[in-house]
DNA sequence: GTCTATAGACGGATAGAC
DNA sequence: GTCTATCCGTCTATAGAC
């Protein structure tokens, strides 16, 4: 009699909501936030126009909503692996390129997953560090805050010799290089025909960074001792 | 008589087109390629809303205007630079700083120039490097393509013993460190207050980058050489 | 070359039936 | 929770007067 009790019962209460933070993911990576309308998205999402506002009020909320999801639990693996790290090491300051393998490696290993959307949004979240919208990269910069207060502490730990605002600086270079590694596709093909495979090999790839990241936190420190700032 | 006359010869013959690619930089830079209407961007030029249109043809080609106006000197300058250093080498091979400097110098001196705009056109390039729009991403590396096997060349001579791989990913990385420094304002301020003038005192700027690509550059290769990739 | 006016399509959001 | 229908604003591009 009741049909539409047992419909519901075959799609789980919240199956809505993430067909349709998937679909975001993908058309977001795909496009751009500006250039994804809603209409596309929910006929990807194969949910209704309306559907978008009852489950998150806005087309704003929503992107807020996809970050959320993921960079939560990224961010928290983030830290527990420090966690672990400095657990084993009872003390002793950790090897700089530990620290990073435990930053990078959360990116790393979503990169692989793309069954589970997780590549499409590691692509971008690479991109949206540097997105036009202030709000956007404020909620990023916040999402952040408290696995880069972690991060900042465990390099000045392992590093206690750099001065801080070179340590910043280099940390700074560093989300760089990671945030452009993982958004971008084309540069790699450009300089020379790369394999496609290779971009998502996460070992190797974090090989590859891990070498680069470390020499360049360890690098000498530059001569231009003389350019002192005024005041 | 004829006032026309006397009021075209005060506005030169092209400052329409110059006042529309002035503004578009700027907005595009704050607001994003999408989220730019003509309407705010031809209000902002002070150019009459059907200008574009008419200089340009449609906002796309508007846009591809707005990167040729400064990529096109701006490789020709690291070219140039290049050639200078060779000349100077005399056969040797060039330091791989140099090189760098050669590179990252054009950028550099361009975020200096606040006034004319540089600032704004260098912020608006590091991010549009992970546009999502295909099209945008072509334009810029078909720019790009000279300078690129240009510096690949000079690298590999600076590096002979490095497999060719390992230095694409590198110089990879280099372009990401580049683009994301040169694009992102929050995350230095984020991880520490950071003194706002030493965003773009380009000197510091050049010293702090140049340490840490060169050592990520010339780092030991890393021991992952088991990880061998399927024919 | 510059302007006004407008065509014509598409955007996000919502009211109200079911 | 889901759906249809629709409001109303904004967009790019262009026609045609000057």
């Amino acid at each position: 009699m009741e049909i539409a009790v047992s419909l519901r019962q075959i799609k789980p209460p919240h199956e809505t909501r993430t067909r349709i933070l998937d679909a975001a993911e993908e058309l977001f990576m795909l496009h751009g936030f500006e250039a994804t309308s809603m209409r596309q998205l929910t006929a990807k999402a194969g949910v209704n126009l309306a559907a978008v506002n009852y489950h998150f009020g806005s087309k704003d909320a929503l992107i807020e909503a996809v970050f959320r999801r993921r960079l939560d639990v990224m961010n928290a693996a983030r830290i527990a692996e420090l966690d672990r790290l400095e657990k084993e090491a009872a003390g002793r300051p950790l090897a700089t390129a530990a620290i990073i393998r435990a930053f990078i490696g959360a990116g790393l290993r979503m990169i692989e997953d793309a069954r589970g959307g997780g590549r499409n949004f590691i692509r971008l979240l690479g991109r949206t560090y540097t997105d036009p919208q202030k709000q956007i990269r404020s909620l990023i910069g916040q999402l952040y805050a408290p696995a880069m207060e972690r991060f900042k502490g465990a390099f000045e730990r392992a590093l206690p010799q750099m001065p801080r605002d070179e340590l910043v600086w280099r940390m700074h270079f560093m989300f760089g290089t990671l945030a452009y590694t993982l958004a971008a596709t084309d540069t790699v093909q450009l300089i020379a025909g790369c394999k496609p495979e290779d971009r998502y090999d996460a070992r190797l790839l974090e090989a590859r960074l891990t070498a680069f990241l470390q020499a360049g936190l360890l690098a000498p420190l530059h001569e231009a001792k003389d350019v002192k700032k005024a005041a």
